[in-house]
DNA sequence: ACTCTCGCAACTAACGTTGTTACAAGACGA
DNA sequence: TCGTCTTGTAACAACGTTAGTTGCGAGAGT
């Protein structure tokens, strides 16, 4: 699939946790709405989990549950949490050989960079809690 | 490689030509120096002559050459002549069936579409003639 | 004990990108 | 006209990334 898809899964199932903040969810459940499966459902809440946005349990009443108030994660934690990093200019390893192309990276570098700050900080506008559906 | 590799090759490539904008390079010329191959060149800078950046002649002293003079030529327009759209939300193929998804992917949608923007307004501040190595 | 859950590692499959080879078509000069 | 240089294009291999899948271990609870 695309790029997209693990920060849909992570906002789509935040955004239902939202909605009921203190039911505990399983993977399975979660895997089964969104269509995918539990382990990938898993690998993607997991990076929610070290962000601090999630907490998971094992065993009987196990699943996952919001770890803060709904009210107070926005859009922007969320890919933060991925890095996902859409904004990609490749490191360049190779040193560069051509002045040109140094300069056309650094160029492009800084612009992109830019772009994914300002990005963030439209994310940031908007909480899981504030998008519904009408 | 990356998804950046086709932009920076073409950038560096009408980079090297703005400052000789009558000479003629052949693809092998190109992407010896790019470190690659005149296939992968043809494919790059036939995208820029669709765009009606770069034009190209066979034989003998065939080759590419810029098709407008290089000061009229922005880092937008060659990022928008290979149409990579770095800012990639997937097109949602399957009907929602979820409000709360649908609603997401719009809200979603709509600040990368903004983004995406504001990327090819800020693109569009630079041509490939103001770009150089110190 | 037994069962339910997450955690994790390993593997497969699909996709996109780059690189490579091969060949056809057009342009030019001898 | 013939040979040679070039682009144009198709087909294929190589590689990396991602999602999906299976299997097994570790906790938690009954």
């Amino acid at each position: 699939m695309k790029r997209n898809s693990r920060l849909s899964l992570a906002l789509h199932t935040l955004r239902h946790m939202a909605g009921n903040p203190d039911r505990v969810q399983t993977s399975a459940d979660i895997a089964d709405h969104a269509g995918t499966n539990p382990v990938v459902v898993r690998r993607v809440l997991g990076r929610l989990r070290e962000a601090g946005l999630l907490t998971s349990e094992k065993g009987h009443a196990g699943g996952w549950k919001l770890a803060r108030a709904p009210e107070s994660i926005t859009l922007a934690d969320v890919y933060l949490a991925l890095d996902e990093s859409l904004i990609a200019t490749a490191p360049q390893e190779q040193p560069p050989a051509c002045s040109i192309e140094h300069a056309l990276h650094r160029r492009v570098s800084g612009v992109m960079k830019e772009i994914e700050e300002s990005l963030i900080e439209r994310l940031r506008e908007t909480t899981i809690s504030e998008v519904r559906g009408e």
